[in-house]
DNA sequence: TCGTAATAATGAATCGTTTCAAAAGAAGGA
DNA sequence: TCCTTCTTTTGAAACGATTCATTATTACGA
């Protein structure tokens, strides 16, 4: 039992295959009548479009591909779902692949994107993969960066500024009075930990008496801020910093159980803590969480829009968008 | 400047299309040499396999679509990823459709997937789609439901006993002596949020002085959750239930921001608060949340395992794999 | 040297659409 | 009736990879 063809439906209504295909692209060019009896013809089989073969004769699919860092985190999730929206209304359905954080796991789903002529793709990078984007719009794909910048121009790009909202979270800790700063990092390979971390150097550097101390932590999830936690308690109150910038919310949030619950240490009294990302779950924290808020929506649509903008008129120069990041300060510094 | 063909790559390496095409599929068949030469080929011309012809031969993809009730929602976002880890290892890639609960876009997902030839369908679906599943199946697309139940047995399903949990979580309530029990329930269209009612009501039947009133919530988010907290402190404390099961963490959570910090009430003292389905947040919030865990990671896997099993051997019978969930006891009931 | 068997390479046919030049049909005017 | 114009329908060609029956090549023993 094989699935009807449009050549089956072209038989089912006694008229030919291009009369069908213009049924289903062109509806104007055909006679009413004929029209209808091949509609009926359609739902009488049960046919479906295979879209494979549109795809062969077209040359390309009608689908973009978006690949993430971490869909878990809902700084993505929430700039995935604005991206299916957006390009939902220009006619493109958008496939999603997770890279988590995987260098080969991203490579993995390039190379899928491409053999699938995906329309044009939205990377949020884990690796240096400049040269692979390079060889995919060298062969005709569109890329936009997502989060991310292109050091030579040579992509559109949607980004927020790291370097700005490091520097916004750490002179917010500095002017509580606060000297003794940390900044928990993420995976130094990524390029927003390091634009963030710079930040926090520029800021402290305008605070003579005032240090920075960088500690490493294994990813940026829930549990990895857990870990630096416990590991900052081991040395006892005196040696603690006073003042903690952690390169993402899910880190923040980490280190607050571990600090608050396990060992009982005031937020913001002993230690005052500042996340990035805002996510929703900042606000609704043990004390709420201070926080960076990125624009994860726009950031998404308007990816979105970049791309269909360099696939409506053949050739513009790439564009980046730079957003500005917010200060939304919360009970984990105020003091209430 | 089209891309290259494997024609291209045969003329180039000057050898048929037919051995190109071995040395991709089946590189023995192929003597040593020749296959060098073609793979030189490859790469000096940049040769991409082109799925869509491959697809098409084939007469189906290797893709698997998964189809999700919400991407924000952690819940879905870990199911996800350890779904696309399981598909991985059986050689097939996952693209992600996120509903966001809204019946035209899950239809809309659908009609992709099924254009998009795919070899499964796993789905957490918004309505009833019992219809469209089983002509999905007829044209020999398998479908497995995800975090949900064939009511009559018609495909393979991988769900977590909602009934049960709902009574743990409420019973757990009824244990502490709260009398007053509050559901808050996401959409009723959900199988998920009546059984998850079921259990509580079952619960409080089981203790003769126990009420059992039911609050509805527009979508099971965190904002639909502070917007049901409101309203419930609107009534003054005398009139408050003093103890409240949510459909979900997300409502969980955004009722605990309404409650303790708009309006100054005490939990688990004025009111025990439990969730459902125990996500990262849940351990980090105000107060630590008690909820009900649901294995996500394992739905995920299962689900896809189930799938694969139903590609390779053609006649199998569907199988429904429930697994049990469990009470996680935190501060929102313990009172430390 | 010849014959046989194993190995390697070939290339036409196929998958299901869309496209488009050409043919057929209809309508109207002279 | 014939010609013109406009609308509708036709069906072969093309997209690019895979398949498989056929042909070419090589190796080896007699």
């Amino acid at each position: 039992m094989r699935a009807a063809s449009i050549k089956d439906v072209a038989n089912h209504a006694g008229v030919a295959v291009g009369t069908v295909s213009n049924v289903l692209n062109y509806p104007d060019r055909v006679a009413p009548q004929t029209r209808e009896r091949v509609l009926s013809s359609i739902s009488d089989l049960g046919f479906v479009r295979n879209d494979a073969a549109r795809q062969l004769r077209a040359g390309r699919s009608r689908t973009i591909g978006l690949i993430v860092l971490d869909i878990g985190n809902p700084f993505f999730s929430s700039l995935s779902r604005a991206a299916e929206d957006a390009a939902a209304t220009g006619g493109r359905a958008v496939v999603l692949g997770n890279s988590g954080h995987d260098a080969q796991r991203e490579s993995h789903y390039l190379d899928l994107f491409e053999e699938q002529q995906v329309q044009g793709v939205l990377i949020s990078p884990v690796a240096n993969v400049s040269e692979r984007l390079r060889a995919l719009t060298a062969r005709g794909t569109k890329v936009v960066l997502v989060d991310s910048r292109a050091d030579d121009g040579g992509f559109s790009s949607v980004s927020v500024d790291d370097v700005q909202g490091g520097h916004l979270a750490t002179r917010h800790l500095l002017e509580l009075g606060r000297r003794k700063i940390a900044f928990i990092a993420g995976p130094q390979s990524l390029r927003q930990v390091r634009d963030r971390l710079e930040g926090a150097r520029q800021a402290v550097g305008e605070f003579p008496d005032a240090t920075l101390e960088v500690l490493d932590a294994a990813e940026m999830s829930v549990l990895a801020g857990r870990t630096v936690g416990d590991l900052l308690v081991e040395r006892g109150l005196a040696e603690l910093p006073d003042g903690v910038f952690c390169a993402n919310d899910l880190l923040a949030l980490g280190l607050m159980q571990s600090l608050t619950m396990l060992h009982t240490l005031r937020i913001p009294e002993d230690v005052a803590l500042v996340g990035y990302d805002d996510i929703d779950f900042a606000a609704s924290a043990i004390v709420p969480l201070t926080s960076i808020r990125q624009p994860a929506a726009l950031i998404g649509q308007t990816a979105i829009e970049l791309l269909l903008e360099q696939l409506e008129s053949e050739a513009t120069v790439p564009r980046s968008v730079v957003f500005k990041p917010e200060l939304v300060v919360r009970g984990s510094t105020s003091g209430k």
